[in-house]
DNA sequence: TTGAAAGCGCTAACAC
DNA sequence: GTGTTAGCGCTTTCAA
């Protein structure tokens, strides 16, 4: 592997007129700068990027820690910061930790050995996991979840209003008895969800039974589950079903559908996220959508410029508006009970 | 930042030790070992990798260098290295290049100044690519798709055999003319799918009709394209339809659907690739799994050995088998010619 | 305008 | 067993 020594042999000059020309530091008369540039054609020269971090403390590198990037939510996410990252001549490392709290330990570790210049976190929630992240001293944003309380370098969707525009998408149609089935309840983004659930209720004078609440995991097994099981339990069944996200409202549909209910007709189904196949599922499914790609972009742009700007960077959160998408799974139209109004 | 000499300094002891301790490289007394395990807890000492890496000239870190992260077949190939890489201590910068060329070299420059131990390439297809990786003179492997001729350090799956399967599973149903809709004709994938497709119909009879053959991208814009086309310029329909990729048989049923034609009533239609969501697809789809995971993870398996090995390391390439799956796009059995037969 | 040299934090050869 | 030291490839200060 070529270095700046042969080089600087091969041009005869100092390595510190090497290193001018190649970053671009200072002024080198255009002789020298020729025979530097042919010198590096001629060898092939390639700067050593572990050794210009070493020296100057930084690394213009960030790692992202993803709980699981095979859930499709997150694939925009990280394209986002990818094109951002690539832009600002970053590179990014990829971590996934499968939902493996272990896993994320050592990460943590590993990114801080590498000296990432910052981290992004898709879904920290546990106020430990945040403790974990802060001793670190770095750089960081979260995205997407976050643990209680927490108010800074966060990009996240107003995950409240979503489901308030869900709740209020079915007030319209005439629903009344719209039953919930939510993710794990520890994390954010589920209470954000369930919160405004209750409040897009309420607001439309609609009541809510505990009987028809569940909560699960973010994934189709879970929402299928729970559909069963409000199948089996509930006595007199809902006539929606507001789903936290668009995977558990396929796995609601689902069950339904085997249990031979007909989505819309005989329940309808909100989704929430707008996940790449939910216009083509079994049956098109309205949702809201989240700009998720734009959550990866606007995270890896505050981090990028946390870094930049060092001690005098001033944390902010940055809170994006998810929007209602119209489709076929709460079509059906109860015009007896909107006529009867 | 505390560093070995800080732990040196408080520990009483030289450098060499520190470095001794952390690394378990030679033996150093018990109770040395505890004063400087001692100062590193209380120091709270990290090692840096950086620093490491310049001296030992490996960096425990590969790149990844993908065509498209928002594609669903990758996430599992990428989960699937992922796990191995951390397994083995390795990390891994994630690059995406959207299928942009300009940006796959500048990402070629960047892994080998960040002096990546190796390279995994999903989606090289063009020789003049191949040319590029080659130049740089580090371990690589590609996987998914290669370029013509290219016999070393790759993993991918049976192309040929998957759609020669479908073509089976059609004849075996008494299909029996059988449109194909194609990706990117170009793409070593697009070749091998194509052949298989011709050989399964040799192999069963069949009559292949030139003006039954499409091509395109592999995507769904592309499939919906390119049976639009189809529905306005044959004549007399295709029984079935193969599609070289899920995404692809996805927009040709919506075509389809479009156009007043059943699937499989009408048209049967077969996927390839198993994707995640094809099971849920607005008609369930027939199509062919592709092991993804496990090719990401036989490729990193491939990298790292090539890594550790170094010279001595013998390439060579791995082919999986693709599974036929049985769903409901193309169950509708034609009575008349299996019995008229 | 150019060059010499110190030093980033670590490893490893060698000396004691 | 432990310590001294050179040097990985680069940046940057300072002197010329």
């Amino acid at each position: 592997m070529t270095t700046m020594k042969d080089i600087s042999k091969r041009a005869k000059v100092s390595i510190a007129t090497v290193s001018a020309v190649v970053n671009q530091s200072s002024f080198v008369s255009p002789e020298l700068t020729n025979r530097v540039n042919k010198a590096i054609e001629e060898l092939n020269y390639r700067p050593n990027a572990i050794a210009r971090s070493l020296k100057k403390k930084s690394t213009n590198t960030v790692g992202v820690i993803l709980s699981d990037i095979l859930n499709p939510y997150y694939p925009a996410i990280v394209k986002g910061m990818d094109d951002v990252a690539i832009k600002n001549n970053f590179s990014v490392i990829l971590c996934n930790t499968s939902n493996d709290q272990s896993r994320f330990l050592s990460y943590l570790d590993l990114m801080e050995e590498k000296r990432v210049d910052g981290l992004i976190l898709a879904n920290i929630s546990d106020p430990e996991d945040l403790l974990e992240i802060e001793k670190r001293k770095l750089n960081f944003v979260l995205v997407n979840r976050r643990p209680p309380g927490y108010n800074t370098s966060y990009v996240g969707i107003n995950n409240e209003l979503a489901l308030e525009t869900a709740v209020d998408h079915f007030a319209t149609l005439g629903y009344e008895r719209i039953a919930y089935i939510g993710g794990n309840s520890e994390l954010s983004t589920s209470k954000e969800r369930l919160n405004g659930f209750v409040k897009g209720m309420r607001k439309n004078g609609l009541q809510i039974s505990n009987s028809l609440k569940f909560e699960g995991e973010y994934t189709q097994d879970s929402g299928y589950a729970s559909a069963i099981k409000m199948l089996k339990e509930v006595k007199v069944l809902p006539d929606a079903i507001c789903a936290s996200s668009d995977l558990i409202a396929f796995g609601v549909i689902k069950a339904l559908r085997e249990h031979g209910m007909r989505v819309p007709e005989d329940i309808a189904v909100m989704g929430n996220d707008n996940n790449y196949f939910s216009e083509e599922f079994l049956v098109p499914l309205s949702t809201i959508n989240h700009p998720t790609y734009e959550m990866g972009k606007l995270g890896m742009e505050m981090l990028l410029q946390g870094i930049s700007e060092g001690a005098n960077h001033n944390p902010k959160q940055i809170i994006l508006t998810p929007s209602l998408v119209v489709r076929e799974s709460c079509n059906f139209i109860h015009r007896e009970k909107v006529i009867a109004k």
